[in-house]
DNA sequence: CCGGACGCCTGTCGGC
DNA sequence: TGCCGACAGGCGTCCG
């Protein structure tokens, strides 16, 4: 599910609830996720305060005051934030219990998600060490993304999905980018112009700019923290839209698997 | 080093 | 109505 739109309003939403409060305990009702969730998150967090949240690519990073607890929600992950008292849900994994009478609580279903727990500098974590730029940052430009193509010839979509290029973009947004900048997301990665990089920075940046303010995407699982859906769907371009007319030329758009990831695009204006 | 394939897990949907 | 395969927003790992 989430991409990184998804996990910025995930963010947004939980953030006035979390900052500063302290941490009454930790409900672990399912630890099999991606990774085990590690014992030492449910003994150390408790009696902290949670004193920051990021977000990283689609990473979370929930800084407590000794440690710092890396949260991914993989395919169908989402967070809620309920009254303590509230009874789970199938799914529901995790809760994050404060002091405050509220609670966190993780749904996963496919448990493709993480978290993790790590004493030392999360961004130095094996998981986001190799995290490329965020999608705002200047050194995300261009320049950058036509020099790291050269001689490179997997197709450009799988290249700007690739975490080390870039960090937050999955299916949705790079399908979305690459129909904006005009972009076939065949074409292979070192056969591209720095002119048309440059579009390409620009496009990804107006899309999941666009995909923030509408909430995110939800095709199915995906909720905000309040537990409402995301709009930005009705604002697909290409995403989940074969056969149907490209908004820009009214040809049907196209659909096939580039990367073992389905891929929607207009062969009329992406070239 | 690079690019492609696989597998993790559950739920849903379409076709027969 | 029921069954069965295909597919789904991610990504670490393995293989050639």
């Amino acid at each position: 599910m989430p991409e990184l739109p998804e996990v910025e309003t995930a963010l947004r939403g939980i953030r006035p609830y979390v900052i500063g409060e302290p941490v009454a305990q930790v409900v672990v009702r399912d630890p099999r996720l991606r990774w085990p969730i590690p014992k030492a998150l449910g003994a150390e967090l408790p009696a902290q305060t949670i004193v920051r949240i990021i977000r990283r690519g689609k990473y979370l990073l929930l800084y407590g005051q000794t440690g710092c607890a890396i949260l991914h929600l993989g395919m169908s992950g989402s967070l809620r934030i309920f009254p303590a008292k509230t009874a789970p849900e199938k799914h529901d994994h995790v809760d994050i219990v404060f002091t405050n009478g509220t609670l966190l609580r993780l749904r996963d279903p496919r448990r493709f998600g993480a978290l993790l727990w790590t004493r030392g500098d999360p961004l130095a974590h094996p998981l986001l060490a190799n995290l490329g730029p965020e999608p705002w940052d200047p050194a995300f430009n261009g320049a950058y993304l036509h020099q790291r193509a050269r001689h490179r010839r997997l197709p450009v979509k799988s290249f700007v999905m690739d975490s080390r290029t870039v960090a937050g973009v999955g299916n949705i947004y790079a399908n979305e980018a690459l129909h904006l900048a005009g972009i076939h997301p065949a074409r292979r990665a070192g056969r591209i112009a720095h002119r048309r990089y440059d579009a390409l920075v620009e496009a990804i940046r107006t899309v999941l700019d666009a995909a923030i303010a509408q909430g995110g995407t939800t095709l199915r699982d995906f909720v905000d923290s309040a537990g409402r859906a995301g709009y930005f769907k009705q604002r697909l371009r290409v995403y989940h839209r074969a056969g149907k007319p490209c908004p820009s030329c009214h040809a049907p758009i196209r659909q096939r698997s580039i990367g073992q990831r389905t891929t929607f695009f207009c062969s009329s204006c992406q070239h």
